[in-house]
DNA sequence: GTTCCAATAT
DNA sequence: TATATTGGAA
């Protein structure tokens, strides 16, 4: 039945590659290493959090971070290199941006690399992405697999058959139907990312203030919450962060004729998507659950 | 030398 | 289970 494949496509033009939608993304992850070397902790654990991170010249003492304790083994050197980071999670946000960069990439150079550097997100790496890639690409097979079958057309078929248990991260996000069928760059010649106009905004900050729970306008899926353990998050307070979206790094590319660079992508609001609600895009639950 | 990718480990 | 880490290959 192709109607429905072009069902699907149309479908996906419209909620995909919407450079609006991917680029107004702000996504922090604190690294330890920025962290310490920031010595990011709580500097107003009472109300509103407002102050993004300025320099902060005193430091008092180490919050929960580091701390010394512990001290049996061989941590409290030279934490900086070689720390461990916390497992990343990968929220259902987290994961639009990662299939969003990869349909606007096409599956040719969809790699992790190429993919990180779309999607810009602070402290963000290449195994990170390089992992979730290799399970996401298990479950675009998968998907192949029973898509094939009598069935239905791809999508709902797809969404009943796969087990919601198995993948409902996947499930959350909108899957490029190309991937599903071949691998042809998304682009036909015009795509690299328009560098989004600059939009003069005077965003003073985007310090998340964890707020409502997160219900996005995605299909009526269903999370589990679960209380995160990350990096600089007090036990008992409220958790901090926000800061800028990865900015270019200074590499020089290697014969990599892909799209130009990653444009600086200046912060934005995100409009929701004629759902009419705005949405705050917080990185972690707040646990208001 | 770097990055990808699949397998494997935690 | 989900993600990290490893090791071989391009």
């Amino acid at each position: 039945m192709r109607e429905e494949d072009s069902n699907w496509f149309s479908r996906w033009e419209e909620e995909l590659p919407s450079p609006e939608e991917l680029m107004p993304l702000s996504q922090t992850l604190i690294t330890p290493d920025l962290a310490l070397a920031f010595d990011i902790r709580n500097p107003n654990p009472s109300s509103q959090p407002p102050p993004p991170p300025p320099p902060p010249p005193s430091q008092p003492h180490s919050a929960e971070f580091d701390s010394g304790e512990l001290g049996s083994g061989a941590a409290g050197d030279e934490p900086a290199r070689t720390l461990k980071r916390p497992r990343l999670v990968w929220t259902p946000q987290l994961h639009k941006r990662f299939v969003d960069a990869v349909a606007h990439l096409g599956i040719k150079n969809a790699v992790p690399k190429t993919i990180m550097q779309l999607m810009s997100v602070d402290g963000l790496t290449r195994e990170n992405v390089a992992s979730h890639l290799q399970k996401y690409r298990l479950y675009l097979k998968r998907m192949q697999g029973l898509s094939g079958g009598g069935g239905g057309g791809g999508g709902a078929a797809a969404l009943s058959a796969t087990d919601p248990a198995t993948d409902h991260l996947f499930a959350s996000a909108p899957v490029p139907p190309h991937f599903l069928h071949h691998g042809r760059p998304a682009s036909d010649h015009f795509l690299p990312f328009v560098p989004v106009t600059l939009q003069h905004h005077h965003h003073q900050q985007m310090a998340a203030a964890a707020v409502a729970a997160a219900h996005q306008q995605q299909q009526q899926q269903q999370f589990h919450h679960r209380q995160i353990g990350h990096f600089g998050s007090p036990p008992g307070g409220q958790f901090e962060h926000g800061f800028l979206t990865r900015q270019p790094q200074p590499m020089h590319r290697m014969g990599a004729p892909v799209p130009g660079q990653p444009p600086a992508y200046v912060e934005d609001l995100e409009s929701a998507t004629g759902g009419g609600g705005r949405k705050v895009l917080t990185l972690f639950p707040t646990g208001d659950d």
